[in-house]
DNA sequence: TTTATTAATTTTGTATACGGTATACAGTAT
DNA sequence: ATACTGTATACCGTATACAAAATTAATAAA
């Protein structure tokens, strides 16, 4: 069990990837402060590998860790429970999910459904704005000859977040946030290596700038396939 | 309010509405047995609109009504509010959620997107059981001149829920249920008569028969579409 | 040494108690 | 008559207590 140990220096540890975790896919939860403070750091310690998939959360020693009781963790739990975080398991308590090769194959199909959508329509409604803040997101990186690859992994799952936040269906938002579709494939790290994926990212942008949705639409299903297929050779 | 009185005749009230609800989309969460409990009788309370959208849930009431605590019950709600069925207001209680035409239309929008997956693999890898049994969703109502709605909408909603539950993705499945994407839908009833989408169903069974998924694929889509542009009209 | 059975300990799920916040209402002032 | 403020009540969120179940440890038998 290494909850103690991990929480005295949890701050400092924080990296870039829990920056987006904060920005881009937390739950508000104002005033129900103590549910929400451990729904928080749980997810944290969740993606950013300190509760480890397969680990056991004991809840008397994680609340007592977290300086809370037990019933604003359960209320916590509950939420990562239904966002497919941890699996809850009767009467034995509740483990960090692990996921398999087969149930992220089946994720990345129900990305390419559902981001499909999400693209077409933000090319249709797309502001101005909105497309030049979409172009910026890999800008950085197109100069660069060695990418930062811990950056660049925040920036993909940034632009796909802001397409499906962006694509004027909340529901399909919703959905995404709801099962973690974006940051559950990332406890194994980038899938593709950035030389690779950067340009397909480029050529999505530029369709969407061009404001050809059933390119943009065709763009994205390959981009996505290509990992699809990189995990399922896997298998 | 009207939960007092709602709960004593409530199990005969409930009509062949709750079953399907009952059997096809119930999370199972055996021996847990009181929150378990709260979550059913709540969930059909809310599908069979004993407790009405946009109604106010006052938990100490409803707790006693249905002879537990507030603790059981608060997980319930917990698990009702991830399953978008109703809504949490901090320090202001949980309300049933009320679905606009503008939701309405977005749900579609995911179905479409979700529901094509699910019959494209559904007809590549269903065994010829799988196959009989869609056949048999519809084959009462062939014959009869006068169908019964409330049992036609009854087999609908079964008959997507066979497609998805069985389409090898259970992931997919999990997201449907998740949401409740086929029974929200279902708070106004049926969204087109029975005469115009059961020659569509039957279309579709046949598709799937004759192992042609890019016309079963067409068909849903197109089958989903009509009924989404239905609602779109209203706005 | 290994296996079975039983006792001890841990841990979960539920009920209850408590403090604080929001809402309703009455009385006062404008 | 209406607006405002203070008080009472209702309700929610959290902590704690307790019982049932599960896990672990320990002891006895093969």
């Amino acid at each position: 069990m290494q909850i103690e140990d991990s929480l005295g220096p949890f701050i400092q540890t924080l990296n870039e990837r829990s920056f987006w975790i904060e920005v881009s896919n937390m739950k508000e939860l104002t005033n129900r402060e103590l549910s929400s403070l451990a729904y928080k750091k749980v997810k944290e310690m969740i993606l950013s590998n300190q509760l480890r998939p397969g680990e056991k959360i004991v809840q008397d020693k994680l609340a007592t860790t977290l300086g809370i009781s037990r019933t604003p963790l359960r209320t916590a739990l509950q939420m990562l429970e239904s966002e497919y975080l941890v699996e809850s398991i009767p009467r034995r308590g509740v483990v960090v999910r692990k996921l398999s090769n087969e149930k992220m194959v089946e994720i990345y199909d129900c990305r390419i459904a559902l981001e499909s959508t999400a693209v077409r329509r933000f090319t249709q409604i797309a502001t101005k704005d909105k497309i030049e803040r979409v172009k910026r997101f890999f800008s950085d990186f197109i100069k660069q000859s060695n990418i930062d690859v811990e950056k660049y992994q925040i920036e993909d799952i940034k632009f796909h977040d802001y397409i499906i936040t962006n694509c004027g269906n909340s529901f399909l938002g919703k959905l995404f946030q709801q099962s973690n579709l974006l940051l559950c494939i990332n406890q194994i790290g980038l899938v593709r290596p950035a030389h690779e994926t950067l340009p397909e990212h480029l050529k999505i942008i530029n369709a969407i700038d061009d404001g050809d949705c059933n390119l943009a639409v065709e763009l994205t299903k390959d981009h996505l396939l290509k990992s699809k297929d990189l995990i399922t050779r896997k298998l």
